[in-house]
RNA sequence: GCGCGCUUGGUGGAAUGGUAGACACAGGGGACUUAAAAUCCCCAUCCUUCGGGAGUGUGGGUUCGAGUCCCACAGCGCGCACCA
């Protein structure tokens, strides 16, 4: 009789036997063996306490790597646990009342009740969250060795300020100039941060990241725009005028067109310049051009590209080059303090915004670089910068060159007047940690009036947050509250102010991947590392890796890790997001999915009846309530099925569109596997037989665990499942004709092990049905024969002029010459290539027959 | 503006330079059934005078042969964005 395969009574079945028999729990080096490791990774999550599809799709991709591995023999590391610090504990405690501590562990409690569904094959031994004080605590020991390393700097740096909610706000948090929360006009305020020297390593995550060959091509270009190295010159402008106080030797700028310097017309400031601060003390018309520009930098882009602010300092500098030649110094809103030196030369000719500004205040215009066929007495730059390939010209000493050795001249030249020097310049800036907040990693530093800044003792680790805090007034609960921050200082015992910012989060996240390797052996930590498969989002593509990236190198430094290359990901997968379509009903509201139907053609709203409009398919997301419930789906098909859809349909790397149809498609191919195990399941196993039947089945099963093999091995997931469906129709096939019984059995046996990945519960009962031995999830890979996935005769399509007209079946490794026989003799080809000369017949192998007639 | 990527049936997509559209979803037809559900099977790019012809965003090119390689253009998406 044949029975339906109950998800619900399965899945809980096997994960309960699956804990009990501590499957997934990975080796130690010397439990291992000659195994070889593999260190799969899925980016860890936020406790927000709701588990949404992304997850699944993330996790479920980790899942079927770690599962394939472990079925391979490697020996498998697949960790989990939790980004636990951030704002969202603290908006709850102010929303709702309650401790961001306790809000966290209770989020965790619930996602690690509905990963657990998802069956996944993780070693939760090793899980931690990132605000548990023995994490921060090793994170604090870090912190101090870097400190002491040198990596790690205060300085004073500009912020975004919520002068209502009296907290820094990070970019993304400024909208249109408010603060998102109080809706107060942001202000850029000043204040003594840490620092992380990231810059150190500019020049090696550049280098490195061009070898990380399995990372995503579009991650390691975003990351070399992001680091974004530029060679140039850092040179120096002596005085025309008289020099203002403190900036005797002239003023420093920074270019990487050092050949148009003959077309020099003025120097421009940034308005954060420290000259530019300077001089504003004494004039109230620059104090006011400075407003002007600060209010127009903070958001909107357009206004800003669209106009070109400048102000004449009155100031003078000299040409290095053309005696007697001065240069204007202005002050002009598009040049940023924080690249280079804050300060320009302006080459109008060769440079579009130099050239914006020229025309708009009368500056003059000499073109320097010639392009090629261009006449040089009448080429002239009106509007349009000319900034391509040609010769230099009107420029003395460079006159004739091209613009690489003209670089390369100036910067000689200038070298050797002492004015300057080639340098690189990195569009990279160390990272600012420092956050006004309670809920995050504290800062073990102290603050004594007599010793400066001082480290907190080792001995003295974890700094631990105070649980007695308030949320109900704005600013940083550290910051007020009435005992944490008074302490002795360490060095003199004097009272002293402990550090009352926290770490940014992205520091948390950071270093994990080592912690999961190992809390501190150093040699588990060599073993684990690098992570070989890394999954998660593109949107972490430049900080959360880059961030990583410094780390461990800094940790390999301070000697916490051993691992030469510094990389901590040597295979980088990003998946795509799960979307849904969108629903708005006739009043313009959002609708979730699970409140609208189908009706024929139309879609109602099902509590009104009312018509619904299908708008865009989009990300899931709250606000577009387009989300659908992992939970809910478990509840209805089973995890496995939520696993197989997110897998089946798109390549990982791109969007998946959740839908209904889809899922119910999914559900009725589990149970379609079952049949073929519940078929077999009453009856006497048997070895395959050799007839005609029995050799179709058993070549289709064989062929297919090589395709799945190289499929999973590829990261093409949905075309594994292809061939999971083919392979199961060629059994299903065998089934209704009764055939091929042991090679059924074969097939089966090997099909519930490459199931396993992706439905590891249903794989185990379909193992179970047929007799396998303990679990199918600790089964190895089936091995393939080679002698039935190699056909002994080939059928080739045959082509006249490159169309095909027919195709032939010929023995493997027939001679070109019997092959292009049968080709010709074939009735179809007969008809198009008599009556003309066949000019040349070309025979790929295996592959083709192509006849070229005239 | 600069950089990167993508563009294949009604839909998602498959295809080491070698039979385009595997596999799935939706659709159509049939079988089983008193009926339905479930299940199973078949059809399905377009045009056609039924011989064939056209066809992978558009236009060129390389090749015996191009979805795949090269050039140009268009559309869409992503990233960066006054980076000197």
């Amino acid at each position: 009789m044949a029975t339906r395969y109950d998800p619900q009574a399965a899945e809980q079945k096997w994960r309960e036997a699956w804990k009990k028999a501590d499957l997934f729990r990975a080796k130690s080096p010397k439990e291992a063996g000659d195994a070889p490791k593999a260190y799969v990774l899925e980016m860890f999550p936020y406790p927000s306490g709701r588990l949404h599809m992304g997850h699944v799709r993330n996790y479920a991709m980790g899942d079927v790597v770690a599962r394939h591995k472990r079925a391979k023999g490697y020996n498998v590391l697949h960790p989990m646990g939790w980004d636990a610090f951030g704002m969202p504990a603290e908006n709850a405690a102010m929303e709702k009342n309650v401790h961001p501590g306790k809000w966290t562990y209770q989020n965790i409690d619930a996602m690690k009740a509905q990963f657990a569904k998802l069956g996944l094959s993780l070693d939760w031994s090793r899980e931690f969250a990132t605000c548990d004080p023995e994490y921060y605590g090793a994170q604090q020991a870090l912190f101090l060795k870097m400190l002491d390393k040198g990596l790690i700097y205060r300085k004073a740096s500009k912020v975004n300020w919520d002068p209502v909610d009296n907290t820094v706000l990070a970019n993304e948090q400024v909208i249109d100039g408010r603060g998102w929360r109080s809706g107060a006009l942001v202000e850029q305020r000043e204040l003594t941060q840490w620092f992380f020297k990231i810059t150190e390593y500019a020049e090696d995550l550049l280098e490195e990241v061009h070898k990380l060959e399995r990372w995503p091509e579009k991650v390691r270009t975003m990351q070399a725009n992001w680091i974004g190295r530029s060679e140039g010159l850092q040179m120096r402008f002596e005085w025309d005028s008289a020099a203002p106080a403190n900036f005797d030797d002239g003023i420093e700028i920074f270019t990487t067109r050092p050949d148009t310097l003959f077309g020099a017309s003025f120097i421009a400031l940034s308005p954060d310049h420290p000259l530019t601060i300077q001089l504003a003390e004494n004039s109230e018309q620059l104090k006011a051009f400075r407003g002007k520009c600060a209010q127009v930098g903070t958001s909107e882009e357009a206004i800003e590209k669209a106009e070109k602010l400048g102000f004449d300092t009155g100031l003078t500098v000299k040409h290095p080059f053309v005696d007697g030649k001065t240069l204007p110094v202005w002050v002009a809103n598009f040049v940023l303090m924080g690249y280079g030196t804050g300060a320009i030369f302006g080459c109008p000719a060769h440079d579009q915004r130099d050239i914006e500004f020229a025309r708009k205040f009368g500056l003059s215009v000499t073109p320097v670089v010639l392009p090629p066929g261009a006449d040089r007495a009448s080429f002239t730059v009106e509007d349009e910068a000319y900034t391509g390939p040609g010769s230099i010209f009107n420029s003395g000493f460079l006159d004739g060159l091209g613009i690489d050795d003209a670089k390369r001249t100036a910067i000689e030249r200038i070298e050797g007047m002492g004015l300057g020097a080639g340098t690189v310049n990195y569009r990279l800036r160390d990272w600012g940690v420092s956050r006004q907040r309670y809920w995050g990693c504290p800062i073990p530093i102290v603050h004594c009036d007599s010793c400066g800044v001082v480290p907190v003792p080792e001995s003295d680790l974890p700094v631990r947050l105070p649980d007695d805090v308030t949320f109900d007034q704005p600013g940083n609960p550290l910051d007020r509250h009435a005992t944490w921050k008074h302490v002795d200082c360490p060095k003199c015992g004097k009272p002293a102010r402990r550090e009352t910012d926290t770490l940014d989060t992205f520091v948390d996240s950071s270093w994990y991947y080592a912690r999961f390797a190992s809390p501190d052996d150093l040699e588990e930590r060599a073993y684990w590392l690098p992570v070989d498969q890394y999954v998660g989002g593109i949107e972490h593509a430049v900080l959360h890796l880059l961030y990583s990236r410094f780390f461990s190198r800094a940790m390999r430094d301070i000697g916490e890790l051993d691992l030469p290359s510094g990389e901590p990901f040597a295979g980088l997968f990003t998946q795509g997001m799960v979307t849904h379509e969108t629903y708005k009903s006739a009043s313009g509201q959002w609708l979730q999915p699970s409140e609208v139907e189908l009706e024929g053609d139309t879609w109602i709203e099902k509590a009104t009846g009312g018509l619904v409009t299908p708008g865009p398919i989009e990300k899931m997301s709250k606000s577009k309530k387009n989300t659908v419930d992992p939970d809910a789906i478990i509840a209805e098909f089973g995890a496995d099925v939520a696993r197989w859809f997110v897998l089946s349909d798109s390549p990982p790397e791109r969007d998946v569109e959740w839908t209904q149809a889809g899922v119910e498609g999914s559900a009725r191919f589990a149970q379609r596997l079952w049949s073929v195990f519940d078929a077999l399941g009453d009856m006497e196993k048997a070895d395959p037989a050799d007839d005609a039947a029995s050799l179709t089945v058993r070549k289709a099963s064989h062929k297919a665990v090589v395709a799945i093999d190289k499929a999973i091995e590829e990261f093409r997931f949905n075309s594994a499942v292809a061939s999971i469906h083919e392979w199961v129709s060629v059994l299903k096939k065998a089934e209704s004709s009764g055939e091929a019984v042991g090679a059924r059995f074969e097939g089966a046996s090997m099909l519930a092990r490459c199931l396993t990945p992706f439905m590891p519960h249903l794989a185990e009962a379909c193992w179970e049905r047929i007799g396998g031995d303990g679990f199918v999830s600790a089964a190895p890979w089936p091995v393939a024969d080679k002698a039935l996935t190699e056909d002994v005769s080939v059928t080739m399509a045959v082509q006249v002029n490159g169309k095909r007209r027919g195709e032939i079946t010929v023995p493997k490794g027939e001679t070109n010459e019997a092959v292009e026989a049968v080709a010709h003799a074939l009735p179809e080809v007969v008809s198009f290539i008599e009556g003309k000369t066949v000019k040349k017949t070309i025979v790929v192998p295996g592959r083709i027959v192509n006849i070229v007639v005239a």
